[in-house]
DNA sequence: GGTGAGCGG
C-alpha cells in the first residue's frame, strides 16, 4: 500500500514540471512531510513495568522461597561489596515473597552485580536483578498537618 | 501449607 502511494508519488514528481514541485516542498525535492514523530508516548501506559534509573539498590525477583537473605548477600557480594541484602517476607506468615533487594556500596558495584546475576541460578531458580524502583523514604505528603492541625514536618 | 508476578521496612 505504502508502495503504491511512493511510486505514485514519484512518478506524478517526475511528470511534473519544476514549478508544481514547489507546491509539495518548499525546501528539499525529496522531502515530503517532515516528521511529526517522536512526540507522542511510546506506545507504554504503564509505569510500573518501566525500568528504574541506576542506583545502589537492586530489585531481586524469582527467588527461591526458601533462600533467605545471607544467601542472596553471599550470591551477590561476588560483584561488589553488598550493604544490604534482604529478601522480603510476609509480615504475618513470615514465608517468603519470592522477591528481595540488594543494595551495594556503589554504583559501579550495583551494576556488575547486576549484570552478573540477572538470569543466572539461585537455588534452582532463575533470578532476576534489575535496579529498584525509587520510591519515597517518607510517604508521599497526603496531609502536611497533623491532628492537632500544626505542620509536622521538622526533619529536613 | 505454600502460590510464581511483583518493588520492602
Amino acid at each position: 500500500m505504502a508502495l503504491r502511494v511512493a511510486a505514485t508519488a514519484v512518478m506524478a514528481a517526475r511528470a511534473a514540471p519544476r514549478g508544481m514541485m514547489r507546491l509539495f516542498s518548499t525546501t528539499s525535492p525529496n522531502s515530503f512531510m517532515p516528521p511529526p514523530i517522536a512526540a507522542m508516548g511510546n506506545g507504554e501506559g504503564t509505569p510500573g513495568r518501566e525500568q528504574a534509573p541506576p542506583s545502589t539498590n537492586l530489585f531481586v525477583s524469582g527467588l527461591n522461597k526458601r533462600t533467605p537473605s545471607e544467601k542472596l548477600r553471599e550470591a551477590f557480594s561476588q560483584f561488589g561489596q553488598v550493604v544490604d541484602a534482604r529478601v522480603v517476607t510476609d509480615r504475618v506468615t513470615g514465608y517468603s515473597k519470592g522477591f528481595g533487594f540488594v543494595r551495594y556500596a556503589s554504583i559501579e558495584e550495583a551494576e556488575k552485580g547486576r549484570v552478573g546475576m540477572d538470569g543466572k541460578f539461585l537455588d534452582g531458580w532463575v533470578i532476576f536483578a534489575e535496579y529498584a524502583r525509587p520510591r519515597p523514604e517518607r510517604p508521599p505528603p497526603q496531609n502536611m498537618t497533623n491532628s492537632n492541625g500544626y505542620n509536622s514536618y521538622a526533619r529536613e
